[in-house]
DNA sequence: TGGTTGGCTAAGCGCTTGCTTAGCTTCACG
DNA sequence: CGTGAAGCTAAGCAAGCGCTTAGCCAACCA
């Protein structure tokens, strides 16, 4: 099985007072939620001025949105780089366990990338809409690829591969580390999905 | 197996324009979230001056609360009617079906319940607390009832539990009423929990 | 060396927020 | 009929909101 995890950083993000910027909107948007974050707050865990976040952005929708855009980004790059095996059961193992391991080791990006979608603008909230369908459809193949060879038993294959996708996504909603190893989490995740579907 | 859903309703709550004040409120909340709603949106919705809304609420946290509060008794109830059957397999689909189509059928009240605990105050918080506590023992109690008999095979009680319960709790996050019969739903979540945990 | 640019702050603008005040109307009841 | 309570509104207050403006300073370079 590949790596469940990977580190996920804003190295990307520069300079490096943006990141520091992005960052601490990341933390406050999972604490508290994006309605309840104001750009002073945001500012001050970044060690700024309330005015210094508009230098690098020009909103604070923006800012939600490049945390949104690049959260949902990572999210399908763990399971297109999960998606390995040579059957349908050691390919949807494979992805639920990533998937369920990066919501617990990236909550709070999760969070915000699960429970913030409502404060995007409409442009801003299709874009995303586009890789979430990605999303979905990397987990419905792996699904249909099961019933077809006669390995998995699915009487209603959309709303099974919504199911197992809630499975996973809910981590982000009350997980916290003292709650156990993000790893572990996902082998028993991926067991529990493999015995929801199987023939 | 036992009415899967049952009409919820605010008679309790009088006078009728402290009821409106309410289902007003949950309305918004559902919709945008505690924080980006206003008070003179929830007034605006019962068709009053925003100031009525104190003359039945004393803030608007408060009326957050007596949502949470009775939409958390709600489900519960819901749960211990469900509890039946003369196996666990039996008792858990019921439980599973029932908590489902509840959370389908008032998936506005549901996502207050569950997407606005932060926004409560410490002492409100706590005292909902204690109804998550007992919903969740009642399916933890069905699943170790189970595994006592040898119905059931689960590695991981509390983390099979929890899953269990995400299952359900995450449908108040995508549902809408396009999506397909309450009913139905409890009925596919009921099968793929059995499944997920039968020996 | 003088001028431009990037990154920052102090101050504050216009607006909205949750909530309060003062006062009006309706109606039950002695 | 008189009175007080219940239920409501118009007006507005203090605080906080997202964001803007004006200007400072260090770094870079023709």
């Amino acid at each position: 099985m590949s790596a469940v995890t990977s580190p996920l950083v804003w190295e990307h993000v520069q300079p490096a007072a943006a990141r520091r910027l992005l960052t601490g909107a990341v933390d406050a948007f999972a604490e508290r939620g994006y309605q309840a974050t104001t750009t002073r707050d945001i500012a001050s865990r970044a060690g700024m001025s309330p005015a210094a976040l508009y230098v690098h952005y020009p909103s604070k929708e923006r800012l939600l949105f490049e945390i949104s855009l690049y959260g949902h980004n990572a999210a399908l790059e763990v399971l297109r780089s999960a998606d390995v095996g040579s059957t349908p059961a050691d390919r949807l193992r494979s992805l639920v366990a990533a998937f369920t391991a990066w919501h617990a080791e990236h909550h709070t990006i999760a969070r915000v990338v699960q429970y913030e979608l409502a404060a995007l603008t409409p442009e801003h909230l299709a874009e995303v809409a586009v890789i979430r369908r990605a999303i979905s459809t990397q987990i419905e193949q792996v699904l249909a690829d099961g019933v077809r060879d006669g390995s998995f038993a699915v009487s209603d294959l959309p709303g099974t591969t919504l199911a197992v996708l809630s499975l996973s996504i809910d981590v982000a909603r009350w997980y916290t580390p003292h709650r156990g190893d993000p790893a572990a989490l996902g082998q028993l995740y991926a067991d529990l999905a493999h015995r929801m579907v199987q023939a």
